[in-house]
DNA sequence: TTTAGCAGTTGAAGAGAAAGAGTGCTAAAT
DNA sequence: ATTTAGCACTCTTTCTCTTCAACTGCTAAA
């Protein structure tokens, strides 16, 4: 009794079968759906050799088989990284990524519902976050006799807005000329490059400098970009979710701030996509879902994530591939505008 | 058989016992809970009475009532807008208010959720949007050899991206001058102002600020800002939605992007709040849902939604007053920045 | 107009019974 | 040693039937 060929693809076969249809495996379907030239009997005697090994187990004991975690992971390790996807899913990607909108935030949003739509399940895309922002130009806003805002553009034109105590009360003429000042000297500069270099400085550009640097490094202190979620319906849709408390911990979780550095938290295969399958994941009300996550951007400069969660019967290989493109597109687009 | 005081009394005990309950209201309870001196049996007339007028419906023969639409719209009437909000809920919003995060985006995140967590249900808010734009600020980014980026900030720190296609090569010295030129010029200026004043420039000049104007005017057209939508999970765990096909079309119809406009597409009575309950909202999915939203900011000038989605039988006297309490708040602060 | 009393309705919950799906096991065949 | 046919057994699903409890509607009296 031992793991050969024929049971290797009884495997797979009950693997795919119950991805497409979520519903036990029978032996006599893994014979008719797949000419497979043995008997059901034969097949079942597979089966429960795989049910020891723990591959697949039963919902009760007259039940087909329904592949376990162990299983997942075996099939996703087979599937490898290099998965070709058809040419169709492929150009579409390639279609929807081209049609830019104007708006980062607005084209991350239907980027990540376009994909959501492609593999029928729940999207996260980050925005592109730098490992050290850097500082393109600011501006000071008078708004309160003893108050200013300071407005910080990043490069990428990311906008950050800080509310800024004055000591006393500057115009917004003597505002607007700081700005240019503070703006030529420290245009290009990091946090850490901002606060070495503040000699020169009245005591007033000093604090608001300080302020500055504070608010990049508190940019760089984030661990991903904003997340743009969607395809919540066609996560919510699948079988497995209908009647449920789970969606509701589900949900829960997913309004939360922090699934997404839990999930993320560990690094990534270079290159690769990340895998996390049913009981793998931390976060306790995600347990018997599946998460297909993937970095793209330039190491070490920028990056962002591109994330499917769906349930553990997902579509791997659809997954991976239309990571694997779209990740692809993402990196070479961010590589242009550093 | 007419209406008189005590059928109206015994509606709004039907009506606040039903929202508190979710249950059809028995005509044993409704004198045992609200000391009532009569029998049931005087009050199933009445109630016989009240089924008669549209008020209340049965779910089938021997149950109890159930408000009706039209009962709940007689009953937001009783309520009229002014309807105090307990201090210790005043007090919270308060504080939640106060408790200003440094941007924009995630300050209406947070209140959005906290008062979702208040009512209970979902919350909408829009960020606020000037009818008029006007320009604070524009960059200039070298991206390509002729293709520059165009930030542009506006009032209130909103900033827009917008990509550039030029005529000739030109360098980022070059890109930041004519950055500053423009601003010089345009500062302050409405997207028909700039397009008015465009005498003095060279054709490449006048093409950025085209470009300028039509983001800006672009800005214009918006019918809303932002928008956060928050305590979907709340929404999701009412009695009303937990098994049923419904949340699946309701989900849809909310991750679309147009349902905000449908639903808030009608005027605003000046300072109030309006109502939208059951069968009278014009997206068929979100029938059974009532939507109470209010709308704060400077008329005319700048402004945005705040508002309360959930089911028909919700807790309308405390969703209209704490959004009273929070559109007062919002309404100084915009008030404050313009 | 209100009330007591009672018959009548309806849904919800539970208990069998029957049907269907699919396996496990045994003994024979290859 | 593997494979297979045959059959008993198990477990879920579905239906029906019954019982129970929750209410109302109606009638006749107060």
């Amino acid at each position: 009794m031992a793991i050969n060929e024929r049971r290797e693809t009884v495997l797979r076969v009950i693997i795919e079968d119950y991805i497409i249809r979520a519903v036990p495996v029978a032996s006599n379907a893994i014979v008719e759906r797949h000419g497979l030239n043995v008997s059901p009997a034969t097949i079942r005697n597979d089966t429960a050799y795989l049910e020891q090994e723990g591959y697949v187990i039963r919902p009760h004991h007259s039940a087909g088989s329904v592949p376990t975690d162990k299983a997942y992971r075996y099939y996703v390790e087979l599937l490898g990284q290099d998965i070709e996807l058809p040419y169709v899913e492929r150009y579409l990607i390639h279609r929807v990524f081209q049609e830019a909108e104007e708006e980062l935030e607005q084209w991350l949003k239907t980027l990540a519902a376009f994909l959501a739509r492609l593999v029928h399940n729940l999207v996260v895309i980050t925005s592109p976050k730098a490992v050290r922002c850097r500082l393109k130009h600011l501006d000071l806003v008078a708004l309160q006799d003893f108050m200013a805002l300071l407005v910080v553009v990043l490069y990428e034109a990311k906008v950050r807005r800080q509310v800024l105590p004055l000591s006393r009360k500057v115009s917004q003429d003597e505002l607007t000329k700081l700005a240019n000042k503070l703006t030529s000297i420290y245009s290009g500069m990091t946090s850490s490059e901002i606060l070495a270099d503040k000699e020169d400085l009245s005591s007033e550009e000093r604090q608001i400098s300080e302020c500055l640097a504070e608010v990049i490094a508190a940019e760089d202190r984030l661990e991903h970009g904003e997340p743009y979620v969607e395809g919540l319906r066609l996560l919510l849709s699948q079988p497995e979710m209908t009647n449920s408390p789970r969606i509701l911990t589900i949900l829960e979780v997913l309004e939360g701030d922090d699934w997404l550095r839990s999930m993320l938290g560990q690094e990534f295969s270079k290159g690769g996509v990340k895998i996390v399958i049913g009981e793998e994941n931390p976060e306790p009300a995600l347990k018997d879902l599946s998460l297909i996550a993937s970095q793209y951007g330039v190491p070490d400069k920028a990056s962002g994530i591109v994330g499917v969660i769906g349930p553990k019967r997902m579509d791997y290989a659809k997954a991976i591939s239309s990571l694997n493109c779209l990740t692809a597109l993402l990196s070479s687009s961010v590589a242009e505008y550093i």
